[in-house]
DNA sequence: AAAAAAT
């Protein structure tokens, strides 16, 4: 299978419209509060009609971020989107390279001549297409009037600062600090297998080589240090998209490039772009506290993720792609000492990467502002949802000082698509571009799925058996679904003489930072797990994931499996099923099916019977009578219809033709949608009730 | 019947 690119020319619209939510956030805008950093905007955006949250009408009572929206609200009709795109330049000219530079910003003549000095050491003589790239802007930075209204980002001050797009000198300690990690062994003929497919209106052409988008000298030698050869599938489709300014929602995992994917070209963004108005508020922000540095700090990027150790993940990564440039990366996650955070912090932060609940610390602290986050990235997003951090993420997006949708660029990963996230895109993104990668794990046939039936009592001598039967240096990911399950499972391999390690949330921080070293470097090739370490973690060279206990979630045993078998490597997961894991039964068999694996005929039957058991499952009305009800928000494709990706989500809610398959592929994109075809396990109740 | 995440 190859990379398809759809460009859809009826984009969202179809989405938009079924959306309906033209209800009551029209006019009154006298009342609307506008934060003065913002009221420049206001306008040059006039004439900009319609935004897509119209009618968002519930909940959000603070008056600051009512004011946002309804700067979006202008004429409230779908159809003048167009003009809305055209005045940000750069938005739709990006297919045939040929950028129209209509900003008249003085700032962009100095720029260009900083960004002209890449060409000289450009492979391929490509640069010459981009040579303008750098001057085509986002948002504030180009509307005309913005500039004017005494908020000038680039005064004297700014322009006599360092350029940010010129590396700093090099250090070799340092760069034996990020870059000795050995680069894992990556299968990359397997890699070219996942396929890919981008929705959304002019969609920018995907590149081959990293040479075919200008990053900028920074950049590029750190993708050289960090040995990056080529782009990932991912990465060939984000970067360009990114690049262009364009929002993003990806349906991928992490082990998939996807950190990489964004980071580099949201960093050779900053460093072509500059500090912009954040530096002047740093500055505003030190002369206060009468020093410099000190004080609240305004990053320019902001990565959310889920869990500390992706957090972490991330942060390292942002380390190396940072190298020798201007920017400082930071992070934040709880269950470490805030105030020696805080005191990094403060040392400077452009690019901050945080989990949600001690980023709203912080802010409440006064310690990070997001007054000047041109680049948002949420990172895992179903996963974020899925562990409650949504009012914590909207705090964070909506209720603050963070700029409006359209006005940053905002980027979505996640690794399925259910409506809970469907709708957090259309609150958070703005004319987005969808992408869809393919799964590396479970649904190609890269991940031998085996099932086998294993009473509770004889789980574990079954478990022996397969240690015994995996090479001893090759690492094993065994998952619980208790705490104390891992505990007491840990113990018991200790004492059958395993080296193993667990990681589970009742850990301190420092020692599931230090059992995950354990078994990343193979001192402890074992490690039980559990659900923490399901999603994002990309820990490479997994041979074998055994789901000792599985999950009542088939998202989280796709997620699961997904640790092995990373970018085209081989690999195998065992899982126990017993009777104890009905709820799964269906969902696993279509996984299964799906990605081409054998089915035990008696799970099979199971699933016949519980389908007939369980026609009004219980918690199903209920899980899906609220919100949106049944409303399929897929990302329609209607280029493609028939066996598209796009008719993913209807297969089952009737009469739309749902499509299994994707152009008849193995590595299909069934599972953005939950098996159970009705979109999804966000659901309103959990599995208990809760 | 659970795990994770701010303190």
């Amino acid at each position: 299978m190859s990379h398809v690119a759809v460009e859809n020319v009826h984009g969202l619209d179809p989405q938009l419209a079924a959306l309906d939510l033209n209800s009551d956030l029209q006019g009154v805008p006298g009342r609307r509060y506008i934060p003065p950093h913002l009221r420049n905007k206001e306008a040059s955006k006039n004439d900009s009609p319609g935004g897509w949250d119209n009618g968002r009408s519930n909940g959000f009572v603070n008056g600051f971020h009512e004011g946002r929206d309804n700067r979006m609200n202008g004429g409230g009709s779908f159809g003048g989107r167009g003009s809305m795109r055209s005045d940000r330049g750069g938005r739709g000219g990006f297919r045939g390279f040929g950028y129209d530079n209509k900003d008249a910003g003085g700032w962009n003549a100095q720029k260009d001549t900083a960004y002209n000095s890449f060409s000289g050491r450009s492979d391929r003589g490509k640069s010459s297409f981009f040579s303008d790239r750098g001057s085509s802007s986002r948002g504030r930075y180009e509307r005309g009037g913005f500039g004017g209204g005494g908020n000038n980002r680039w005064t004297d001050d700014s322009k006599n600062d360092e350029d940010w797009s010129k590396p700093l000198p090099p250090s070799e300690r340092v760069e034996h600090e990020l870059f000795s990690g050995g680069n894992t062994g990556i299968n990359f003929e397997k890699y070219d297998d996942i396929p890919v497919e981008a929705t959304g209106q002019n969609c920018p052409p995907h590149i081959e080589s990293f040479h075919d988008v200008d990053m900028g000298e920074i950049i590029m030698g750190n993708i050289t240090l960090s040995r990056y050869t080529r782009p990932t599938p991912v990465q060939k489709y984000a970067i360009p998209i990114i690049k262009t300014k364009r929002d993003l929602m990806a349906c991928a995992q992490t082990g998939s490039g996807k950190t990489a994917a964004f980071l580099l070209p949201v960093l050779s963004q900053i460093f072509t772009e500059g500090p912009g108005e954040a530096l002047q508020a740093m500055k505003n922000s030190a002369q206060e506290n009468g020093k410099y540095g000190r004080r609240k700090q305004y990053p320019i990027s902001l990565v959310l993720a889920p869990t500390r150790e992706l957090a972490l993940q991330i942060y390292e990564e942002a380390r190396k792609v940072a190298y020798r440039s201007h920017v400082r990366p930071c992070v934040v996650y709880g269950g470490a000492d805030i105030g020696q955070q805080i005191r990094d912090l403060e040392r400077g932060c452009h690019l901050l990467v945080a989990t949600p609940g001690r980023l709203v610390d912080m802010m409440e602290r006064g310690k990070i502002g997001l007054d000047y986050c041109n680049y948002l990235v949420l990172d895992e997003a179903d996963r974020m949802l899925d562990m409650g951090f949504e009012p914590q993420i909207r705090r964070i997006v909506e209720q603050d000082t963070m700029p409006p949708k359209g006005l940053r660029q905002t980027m979505m990963f996640s690794a399925t698509f259910p409506k809970e996230i469907q709708i957090l895109a259309r609150d958070f993104l703005e004319e987005y571009i969808f992408l869809a990668v393919g799964r590396v794990g479970s649904t190609s046939e890269n991940i031998t799925q085996k099932v086998v039936w294993v009473e509770e009592n004889d789980k574990r001598s079954f478990l022996l058996d397969l240690l015994n039967a995996t090479g001893k240096e090759s690492l094993t990911l065994v998952f619980v679904e208790t705490k104390k399950g891992a505990d007491s499972l840990e113990d018991f391999l200790y004492r059958e003489g395993y080296s193993c390690t667990s990681i589970h949330g009742d850990r301190s921080q420092r020692d599931r930072e230090e059992a995950l070293h354990q078994f990343r470097s193979g001192r402890c090739p074992i490690l039980v797990a559990t659900a923490v370490a399901a999603r994002g973690l990309d820990i490479s060279n997994v041979k074998h994931v055994i789901n000792f206990d599985l999950p009542s979630d088939i998202e989280e045993y796709v997620h699961r499996i997904g640790r092995t078998g990373r970018v085209g490597n081989l690999g195998l997961a065992t899982s126990f099923f017993n009777d104890k894991n009905g709820n799964i039964t269906k969902d696993l068999l279509d996984i299964l099916v799906e990605a081409k694996q054998e089915v035990p005929s008696w799970l099979e039957s199971l699933a016949y019977e519980h389908q007939h058991k369980s026609s009004s499952r219980g918690g199903r009305s209920k899980r899906f009578s609220g919100g949106f009800g049944a409303r399929d928000y897929r990302q329609t494709s209607s280029g493609s219809s028939g066996g598209g990706f796009g008719n993913r989500g209807a297969r089952n809610t009737g009469g739309h033709g749902g499509n299994r398959g994707f152009g008849g592929g193995g590595g299909g994109f069934g599972n953005f949608y939950s098996s159970d075809g009705y979109g999804g396990n966000y659901s309103q109740v959990d599995w208990w009730g809760n």
